[in-house]
DNA sequence: TGCGTGATTGAACAGCTGTTTAACCTGGTG
DNA sequence: CACCAGGTTAAACAGCTGTTCAATCACGCA
């Protein structure tokens, strides 16, 4: 008996996750804009019975929403980095196999919304972790404003991922996505880590003409 | 004669414009999944009449895109920086009136799509221009490639840029838009002088352990 | 065995989409 | 004046959208 009950319950549990993830894969690809019977058709299940399990097709993105940010909050443990080059290409390899779900992220990014918000809030948060840490180590240089600064960094990398993705991304195929993925790192790496090396300026000149415009972050209003 | 006909061409001219220009304000406001009868709403005019000058959908947002493009190229003349800082400012006071017109560039970016390749491609070209005479100048350091490195600002700043916009942009008041652009170029733009006056790192290590991984970019392949 | 509950389906719904068609109206031309 | 071209409109089209409804099916429970 609770083997058939448990039996029933997977499969009913089954049939719900495995629309949730053809949303996601399809979302992925395809944008929110993609329709219910697209998702349902993935599935092998009808459009009515996507409403059923979910409500509404909001239902149904607020599910995948969870779902990925709970796979995200899973991730985050083991992504706990230690600072090395290596590190990169490893997070990287990993993500491979979460390619559905790093999509369904940059499409989020793409869209806005909730979701998009908590992951470059999350991102902002390891990120301001990852450079106070560099800095008591004495690896990283401090900062006149570290918050804008790790700000600054979040924004800049995570949208110029999404633009790359946006403009080059094949984002029907997830075997293309991993290689432009790879590409990306490949090509954006080596300047991103020049810059963070020796900067662009060979003088404070244009910092200093431009802070005589606004006042200092840390002191004035706010 | 000629006057009445001058007249009837230019009325005539001045409707399809005023359906293209109605065009780009509502797609920038509403995406591209904007309705056919919005926009003819918004021009005064008739769904059927859209499609009757443009021909289709795809040919109206083609007609958009060559006016921006257009208008880009236009107003690139006068954008001639001299790398003060002065110049920034007087950049983003003249967006201002361009409002609809950057909006539709910011939706074309998040898009995708031929404008939106044009538009990076445009900036990076740009981009390394000034960076070469900065450089030639004598206030921007030399890169190990300048092509990736361009590149790489190109992607970060345009990504961030519009990740800024769809996270906190309002983009259905023009009003909101402007003081949206305004708060972001005040926040990000301090973190950003710092970086590229003092970078990020105190030393070579991380830049020396990546490029082990990858052959150096003049040098090797391709 | 029968009851009942939940998963699942196919059909129908109203509403929107881009596009087509026929008619209308206005204004310039022969 | 008649005529024709082109701007403009309202209506209709097929197709898609999310959602609803009734019916069917399978299975656990008493």
């Amino acid at each position: 008996m609770s083997a058939s009950n448990d039996e029933t319950a997977a499969k009913a549990g089954a049939t719900a996750d495995r629309i949730r993830d053809a949303a996601i894969a399809r979302f992925g690809q395809d944008g929110f804009g993609a329709g219910l019977r697209a998702v349902a058709a993935d599935a092998d299940v009808t459009a009515g019975l996507v409403v059923h399990h979910f409500g509404s097709k909001e239902g149904l993105r607020k599910a995948c929403d969870e779902h990925v940010l709970a796979v995200m909050r899973e991730q985050k443990t083991k992504a706990l980095t230690d600072g090395t080059a290596g590190m990169l290409m490893a997070q990287m390899a990993e993500l491979e196999h979460y390619a559905p779900i790093v999509l369904y992220l940059m499409r989020s990014l793409q869209t806005g919304g909730e979701l998009a918000a908590t992951l470059i809030e999350q991102m902002t948060e390891d990120a301001d972790a990852y450079l106070a840490a560099g800095e008591a180590a004495g690896v990283v240089l401090p900062s006149r404003d570290r918050a804008a600064r790790t700000r600054y960094l979040a924004y800049q990398s995570a949208g110029g991922m999404l633009l790359w993705f946006t403009l080059h991304g094949s984002n029907t195929d997830p075997e293309e996505f991993r290689k432009s993925f790879r590409r990306y790192v490949e090509e954006l790496a080596p300047p991103a880590l020049e810059l963070f090396t020796q900067g662009l300026l060979v003088d404070r000149s244009m910092l200093d003409a431009f802070l005589m415009y606004v006042p200092d972050p840390p002191a004035g209003e706010r």
